[in-house]
DNA sequence: ATCCATACTTACTCCGATGTATGTACTTAC
DNA sequence: GTAAGTACATACATCGGAGTAAGTATGGAT
């Protein structure tokens, strides 16, 4: 069979595709399937965190790498970052409802991994 | 509350645990949410194609991550490869049913991404 | 004789992801 | 006065993911 004109880039990219390599929708996915991506999304599943108590949570990443992340997926709009003028600082951070629905599907992911561990090749 | 007993690191990798950073379901994880692992996974779902389509079908890769990412999917045991020895040389990739079922999982991901994009904020 | 197609491998390179270390501003505790 | 906790930012170094180019072996087509 053809290609139906509606695979044309140019339209695939309008609709979101991530075979499409330019479609924004690669920036979305990269974002959430990285390492630490991956990670805060789930470890976000349990309620509202604090940067540290995320830190503890997700055990070992830089904070670099936390604050990174955290602004990415602010970015996409997954998760919304609420801070308080006192001193010491106060900043929590709570998944979105879209950012819910991502993390179900990651941790749907990851949650197979997990179990079927023993079923995959020894590395 | 204490953290359980269960919860010790040794406890959590012989489960599976994506949270334990040296765990093996770490690398598992790695590899199929990783830029290529995630569109051959979703490309291979339609059937079984030899390395040249799979090429053309998902756009952009080069011939050596191609090669490289069907390799480490293949030690994971989530997809298999036929080699047939004619010239020119006739390989075949194909998932395993363990690669199926992930695949079914990182394309509800993307999936979901494609569709949500145009709520997600622009970058 | 040369080119093409196939399925890779290998060497070289580049850049982004990630880690480490340090700084900041303020307060409480010792 | 000095250390610790909090939530970062910034500079520097490193490491691996990823691209490019070329090579390999073979047979058929031109």
């Amino acid at each position: 069979m053809d290609v139906p004109a509606s695979n044309r880039l140019a339209d695939r990219m309008q609709r979101g595709d991530v075979f499409a390599p330019r479609c924004p929708s690669r920036e979305v996915l990269k974002h959430v399937t990285s390492t630490w991506g991956v990670l805060i999304l789930i470890g976000l599943r349990g309620g509202t965190l604090r940067f540290s108590e995320l830190r503890r949570k997700v055990a070992g990443v830089s904070e670099r790498m936390l604050a990174q992340t955290l602004q990415q997926l602010e970015g996409d709009g997954l998760l919304v970052r609420r801070s308080y003028p006192v001193v010491p600082p106060h900043v929590e951070y709570s998944l979105t409802p879209l950012g819910e629905e991502a993390a179900v599907r990651v941790e749907a992911l990851t949650d197979w991994i997990e179990d079927r561990l023993p079923s995959l090749v020894k590395t």
